[in-house]
DNA sequence: CTGAAAGCGCTTACAG
DNA sequence: CTGAAAGCGCTTACAG
């Protein structure tokens, strides 16, 4: 058995029209409130919508007016990356907006290279406009949005012109958590994770270099390593770290700290006597860990919150910055005594 | 500078039809499959709009058949849920189904008690049918969408009455690993985590009493622990198992596992030796975990497919099972040996 | 097999 | 201030 129970038949603005004696006309302005209208009539027809619970169908809406009040969003498919809250909370943050501006949100997934989904949203005519929730240096899906003209944005910074893109400083993040580090009296500071063709992670490798510069530290490549995305990969570079002597090491991202945290555990090296630790994110994964995680802090929600609220001025049409740069904090705890 | 690039502008069924010399509505014809149409004018057709990349607009073809489209998914607000890789492997499921069916997944959250954004997206007429992703056993969701005799089903079981349900077999997967760790030798089980209003609690502690039954061993209430949210409880409840004697944990989310796994490394319990865990899904945030956890495996993403396949069902008008209740795996593993 | 026409539920010049 | 009418891009009886 499927639902039993009938669909209301649901008012519409003929009914409401009809019910009050006036026009269509009057009750779509009166609702949309464009167009001279009078105060008195307005008010009757407000109050009888609100009292027969008249909701005007978006659908025919979005027709006469050519739009459809959805966004699309693409979120990565990967799994590696869909574990990592970052990308609900961000989520959440435009979702929200996104309501209280009466517009929807459509999921689409997409891999790195494969602009199906998305193509398929677009083409269907299903949103007015994307929002990429990660970029890569060469970016399929970015190239595909401008062919189309469909207004977009990025959350993440990228190298392609005329893209707005909203996005953390993960640059100058970086480099004062870097700096802080070397303050504290590290001397060799290993990195791990990241995978190279995300731009994030060049910006933070940037914010790595721009530290050691003001520092005046050598940069030696050989406690860098990036893709090392899969469980071994991260053990053996661990590994390499600890040949090569560091003192701490940076993770890129909370899972990669697990794997490193575990790799140490499994060598009886201990944190942070041993060894220093830190992480981006300061996500619920490590929450309680021993010893509690030196992190940076994105507030991902807020992220969300601009990025949606920058697309609809985009939809709207109206002017907005071709890039808006969003904060950080560096949490300093236990891992880094 | 918002974008610049105007959206060409893109081709109408109208535009066909001229180009063509022939009607909308053969035009309409030919790409619905639908009414009797000459099959060489239909070539005709397929092959112009194929050469043009002409798109039908989504829009107004709902608007014709009443229809948007779209379904809405309602995901878990609250924090420590979101985190879990279960729902958005499960949303993955859903959506790479909707998607091979032309629909697309429009997204809502929601809390336990707020209704207010399902209703949003239902009044506004923005979708054609709702899969709850989570259910409580007093569910205003529920008895709202029942309210509106809009087609929907719940992803998890419910004790509402004429409620299509699609869940895996939660009792019978708890009474398994209970039994196995039973006849394991384990005597005293003890079970934390999970929180009552949940449906899928009560199926899991169900299956506890179940094996226990099976098994003639007696029920102890305290070594039971559920509602340990905040993360402070989990230890409390990890302390008072340990005070009452238990040799095995049972965690009923991988998140609680995490916790009691620090706990214990905290009081230098050693796992398998001195107390033995197993865990409910077997996630990516346990994967590398030493040692390897012992959990149940569900297909998470098989269960969106099937949830998605059977809302469409469901809206098409077709009849559908009231439940259907998909399997799982216990995966043996280091900590229980 | 094909087409003219009405209709889905809205908006918006245009006229009054 | 208000309304009749055309239009958004489709679908679908109905007639031929």
């Amino acid at each position: 058995m499927g639902h039993t129970k009938e669909h209301e038949k649901k008012l519409t603005i003929t009914d409401v029209a009809k019910a009050l004696g006036v026009s269509k006309t009057t009750v779509s302005r009166a609702i949309s409130g464009k167009g001279r209208i009078g105060s008195e009539t307005k008010e009757r027809v407000l109050e009888y919508i609100q009292e027969h619970n008249y909701k005007p169908n978006v659908l025919a809406k979005g027709l006469a007016q050519l739009k459809t009040f959805n966004i699309g969003i693409l979120l990565p498919e990967d799994y590696t990356v869909v574990d990592l809250p970052f990308f609900q909370t961000c989520l959440i943050g435009v979702q929200e907006t996104a309501v209280s501006m009466d517009y929807d949100v459509l999921l689409t997934m997409g891999k790195e290279n494969d602009c199906t989904q998305l193509a398929r949203m677009v083409e269907n005519h299903k949103v007015d406009g994307v929002i990429l929730m990660r970029t890569f240096t060469k970016d399929p899906h970015i190239e595909y949005l401008k062919s189309q003209g469909i207004p977009f944005l990025t959350v993440g910074s990228t190298y392609y012109q005329g893209v707005v893109q909203v996005d953390n400083d993960h640059q100058s993040a970086c480099r004062e958590l870097i700096s802080i580090l070397l303050l504290k009296g590290m001397k060799r500071i290993g990195l791990i994770g990241g995978i190279e063709s995300h731009v994030v992670t060049q910006s933070r490798l940037q914010g790595y270099v721009d530290a050691c510069k003001m520092a005046g530290v050598p940069i030696d490549k050989s406690i860098i390593h990036v893709n090392v995305e899969k469980d071994m990969m991260i053990e053996l570079g661990v590994e390499k770290l600890l040949e090569n002597g560091v003192d701490c090491i940076v993770c890129l991202d909370d899972a990669v700290c697990i794997h490193v945290l575990n790799k140490l555990r499994k060598e009886s090296i201990s944190v942070p006597k041993e060894m220093k630790v830190a992480s981006f994110y300061d996500s619920s994964i490590l929450e309680n860990n021993l010893p509690s995680i030196t992190s940076l802090y994105f507030d991902a929600r807020e992220l969300g919150n601009v990025a949606c609220k920058t697309l609809l001025e985009i939809i709207e049409g109206n002017q907005v910055k071709m890039r808006t740069l969003l904060g950080y904090e560096v949490i300093l705890k236990e891992s880094t005594k």
